[in-house]
DNA sequence: CCCGTATAGTACGATATTGCACTAAAGGAG
DNA sequence: CTCCTTTAGTGCAATATCGTACTATACGGG
């Protein structure tokens, strides 16, 4: 029988939050000390969508206040693996540069990550993981859309 | 052909990083200003286990520093939501108590999700939903082992 | 060009999270 | 009972998150 109770709602939130803090806790075990999540996120995000992108480019793409991300920028730049440099073509913002060792931390996190999704996937079955994806990303962009 | 590579293990992570946020966000936006969503699992926590419980077990059950514990039922105490008294059984520890107040907010916080999630039901396949709710489930257990 | 409005970034303050250190009580070995 | 170790809770400091307010620049209507 199909559940057609919106309350499963509930439930699907409650043990996605449950994972997404064991996942943090992963990532943030590989990451060197004083960085974690977020900056980790910023710097994985220069690599895929290429770095020179604006601090309220990001903040939105996070979907977080600028104030946090002027915050977690200067993280990144006092540990050298980001530049931030201002944009010639609007003096109002700046543009983000990633730094030799900012690609290397990314690379060696994710090599590291691979490590440990290795070892998961001995003990959890990839295919029914896999079959969540297409789900996991309507349902994402449903909740995106319905943001406003 | 399915997917037996172990980096699917990131994509996902990172599409169940995203929905948190989201849904975070939805019931924050439900609480009084103040209260946020650490609040509210307690005040959950202890209608569904039922009150009387120390923090520290809290704190286990949600897998939080115990100092984060203490933070958490300060506010909810100064809000009246919550009463801490004495254990007559272990003069170290205390044990939390719902008040009135208490009930309450969290049966009218739950009232009023179950609005949101309707209107998401309405556009979403809530038996898509539901199918992936025992995988979210024994991945969570399996990481929660892991997590040694 | 001038001015009103919008936008990018940051300073600051309030609150949250968490590690470390400390106190008080419990519990176990002798 | 006494002493040593463990456990529950909290104070404090460092850092994180984020709302408000401010500055500087951009842009568009006239």
């Amino acid at each position: 029988m199909p559940d057609t109770n919106p309350a499963v709602f509930f439930e699907i939130f409650t043990e996605i939050g449950i994972i997404e803090q064991l996942s943090r806790a992963s990532l943030e075990a590989r990451l060197p000390d004083g960085l974690i999540a977020p900056h980790f996120a910023v710097l994985n995000h220069l690599v895929r969508v290429h770095d020179g992108r604006a601090p309220i480019e990001m903040a939105r793409a996070f979907q977080v206040p600028k104030t946090s991300m002027t915050h977690t920028l200067k993280g990144l730049e006092k540990r050298g693996l980001v530049e931030m440099r201002p944009n010639a073509e609007d003096g109002r913002s700046k543009r983000v540069w990633l730094t030799e060792a900012g690609r290397a931390l990314r690379a060696q996190t994710i090599a590291a990550l691979g490590a440990d999704f290795a070892k998961m996937a001995a003990e959890f079955d990839l295919d029914r993981l896999a079959s969540m994806r297409p789900i996991l990303r309507d349902l994402r962009i449903m909740m995106d859309a319905a943001r406003n």
